[in-house]
DNA sequence: TGATGTCTATGCGCCATGCATATATTATTT
DNA sequence: AAATAATATATGCATGGCGCATAGACATCA
């Protein structure tokens, strides 16, 4: 019985935790909704195309643009000729793009680690390992990997269950 | 080292979860958005005034209104006069609401233990009891609680550690 | 080379949002 | 009890983001 339990529990930590943790990188981006990702994807990648990021953040084309145009704007983001595909712009971040990047990822960070905070570093590592095999199953594609690792920081990420899985589907 | 690597895979599918369960509950309320939210929300405490349901959405005032005028427009929920308090409104979930809600709250439910499907009955088990701990931790206030809840099946959440969370603050 | 598909950009119309304001009711203060 | 402040709801207006349709540049493949 109430084994519909263990889905409501993990719906709302999910739920909530992505709520708050998406407040917070907002604060740090010039706006609400998917700049920060946007921002944060282009450290994963630069030289990103606009079609690539489009598909990461869920978006529909002209938004997409439209974001980046805004983002550019903002003087967050280049737009540079991209050299395998002239049909395309490669996306990169610029100097206030970094420092905005710097503040997402670590305000990010900050908020999950704040929310760990009651377990103990056995308890932790168990929650670390089972949610590494959650998320190794979860990733159905590259496009959807970009796209829930959009707010990583992918320099503290060593063998990052995402591309292991993906790199084993291949 | 690599201590930021715990918080990056929990971020990761907290986030690619929460994507996947809104998408998915999406397809079954009337518009994109909190819409679902609002009407699980009015299934678990049904006369919810629209002040209450902002609090839990995280919405301003005019656009809480204009959801449920739409809400109503749609024929899923009724605004009715509020017994306690007359400047408020009570929310109530029309037949066509109740029937919305139950399609909302099962494609959450499926979603989610799809996503738990790799995982044996006693890492299931042990998931669980280590996100009730975080999950009590987590919640702050009754308006978050809410929030956090907002999609969950409450009749299907005996002992909600939310609402017990809240009750021992108290 | 010709045909089809992909990548980017943009004009246009729609609609959701925030802001400011208005009204009714409740709570608080004096 | 009267006056004041605070709360709950509603709405007109202006702004702006979004989707749709379209167009041009380039790539790919036959």
């Amino acid at each position: 019985m109430n084994e519909k339990k263990t889905e409501n529990v993990i719906g709302a930590l999910v739920l909530g935790l992505a709520d708050a943790v998406l407040r917070q990188t907002e604060n740090h981006a010039p706006e609400k909704g998917q700049a920060a990702a946007a921002i944060a994807l282009l450290r994963h990648e630069p030289g990103m195309p606009i079609e690539q990021l489009r598909r990461a953040l869920g978006l529909s084309h002209s938004a997409t643009v439209r974001l980046v145009d805004r983002l550019v704007a903002d003087g967050l983001v280049m737009r540079h000729a991209s050299e395998s595909d002239r049909r395309a712009v490669a996306l990169h971040l610029t100097d206030a793009g970094n420092i905005s990047c710097d503040a997402i990822l670590s305000s990010r960070f900050e908020r999950i680690a704040r929310a760990l905070d009651v377990l103990d570093p056995l308890e932790r590592e168990t929650y670390r390992l089972l949610t590494e095999k959650l998320l190794a199953n979860f990733v159905e594609d590259p496009d959807h990997a970009y796209s829930v690792c959009r707010l990583c920081d992918l320099s503290a990420c060593p063998n990052c269950p995402v591309a292991c899985s993906l790199k084993a589907k291949a």
